[in-house]
DNA sequence: TATGAATGAGACTTCATTCAT
DNA sequence: AATGAATGAAGTCTCATTCAT
């Protein structure tokens, strides 16, 4: 049994070890020997652990997904308002954002090679999403779909038109005018009520 | 003589037909032979027109920007205020949402070729961005330069959003939220001088 | 017929431009787009000319031929002794050197690309021999066909050396100890009658 | 742990299995699929033991030259005169023409592909070289430069001529006139002291 | 005659994968 | 479990040659 845990912790730790690779150059662009060479280890033990390239890429893909759902949830701690928590999370992001363009990359890599359909029906892409939107209403401190989809998407933007654009945009700039928007915005929205 | 043939012009309608492949597939999983069988000519025509696999590509990317600065623009014909401008631009992307997945995963690719200081150095990119900057100052009617990011990237993210997780945004949706919320925010801003 | 004659001569001068060509690149590193650049015109002049590359090649092999027979009995010219004539030899070789590298090498080519035996039987290659042999004869002041050929030998030898070792060999000094031991050799042979 | 093989000793191996091939059909018209299958491997195998196809040729190349080197002292064991000596070189040589016409192609081509100072300056050729001087100078029993040279060319040039114009030339007839010549001349020079 | 765009067979080379050790 | 030599299909690219103009 223990032997089974050791195979796969191994298992995991190389995926970890590949992605920036896979997410610097490209699925297409990184081969089988360069991986090996990477992890120190050859070819022939890559192919014990993983049944091929594609799995390898597929694999990879999974952990992410299952990793991020774990990692986000310390942001908030310690934030009172909704200022605070915006402040908190495009700040992270900001720390991290090497991580999210690469994130970022390898998921556009991933789609193209799957078909459209059965990418929106993961499993594991769905409990992802739905994580990350839990998370978005615990910050904004509402449920309106509306609104938490605005705010993940204008943060998702952010982040990707920093990776096409470069600097041209700002975390902390963006997540003020969010939150003062936002909050006029529900102001306005409890005062109908 | 030879054939006659307007060499820069055909050039420009074999990258043109080119577009779709690379979409969907990617880069690296697109073939010069699939390239050629695709357009109709033989690989050596290929050849004739583009000195490599990767220069097409990077010409298509380059095609690609030169174009799109050109169409955006009849798109505020006969919006008189702020809501049908937006309006007009999310229907806008709505009605051509495939070419802006299309135009989006290509732009993955092409970045992960490139070394990143140079492609933020390109001029067309560049022009690109300007322009496209430009037509949201027009359409926002303030060129408050945090507030021009923040459309843009709201108007990013819903893009990215819906390619990776499906259905989850709507685009009329979040063109009526962020009319609204700009328009409160406006309001404030005017109040203030 | 002026047409005809203008055709052949055109081609001759299409010849002579390749030489160098094929002799620095080899036979199979030249292309015949390379050799249309060289020569000023398109590659479809050059198949209304030749009607393939090796046909090219083989023309331009026997038109060196044809030439080397008319050029070298000049270097008679005011000589008296043996020992002037072998000196003059010697010295034009050693002047030409660069075009004796060059048509040796292009000679190897022809080599690999035909077959042994129909080489010896080609009637150019016959009387271009014949007429070095002749020429020889007449600088010695012998026909003993031993001797001869060891004039012969020696001289190509000296070139090929000097090809592949570089200036390990002078011409002059091989003349020169030529001279003595020919001096010598048919001094005493002499006696002998 | 993987198969055994002693990579260098199989190079070598595959290396001596490609002399014929490319000595008969010349560098530009051998193909790597042609080599694999003469040597029986997978065109794969090839790539894994040689970088590319130049470096192949030219590994073969310094091969030559590192074997030559080695095998020519036995040839004058149990000579006394200078004539058995010179006698015994000549009959060696005609024994392996083919092998020194195969050679002869394949240092042509060899110095097509490369930079003439970079040729003089390499270090094998060098060693090749001075190995055969020295081994001339013993055949000789002279160690004057310039008699040693024209001994040198003047078996060279037998060889050339021999294969380029066929048999015109005897290696036994030009043995001896070599002896005779020599003879008288090392007289005459051994007078003057 | 002359041009050069077009062709497509085939060259060199790579690389995911297998398998003997 | 681990290694890396071996495979061969397939990729990018070249080039002699053809042919419409």
């Amino acid at each position: 049994m223990p032997k089974i845990v050791d195979h796969d912790q191994y298992r995991k730790e190389l995926l970890t070890k590949c992605f920036d690779l896979f997410a610097t150059q490209g699925y297409g662009a990184v081969t089988m020997r360069q991986i090996a060479k990477e992890l120190g280890v050859s070819t022939g033990t890559l192919y014990h652990y993983f049944p091929s390239k594609q799995a390898l890429f597929w694999q990879l893909y999974d952990e992410l997904n299952e990793r991020d759902t774990a990692s986000m949830n310390a942001v908030l701690n310690n934030t009172h308002t909704l200022e605070e928590r915006i402040t908190a999370i495009f700040d992270y992001t900001a720390q991290n954002e090497d991580y999210f363009f690469k994130q970022f990359l390898i998921t556009s890599d991933f789609y193209q090679q799957q078909d459209r359909t059965e990418i929106l029906a993961n499993e594991t892409l769905r409990r992802n999403y739905e994580s990350n939107r839990e998370f978005v209403v615990k910050a904004l401190g509402t449920d309106d779909p509306a609104v938490v989809n605005f705010a993940m998407c204008l943060a998702t933007g952010v982040i990707v038109v920093r990776l096409f654009e470069g600097d041209v945009v700002a975390y902390d700039q963006q997540a003020q005018l969010l939150n003062k928007m936002l909050t006029l915005y529900l102001q306005e929205a409890s005062l109908k009520d």
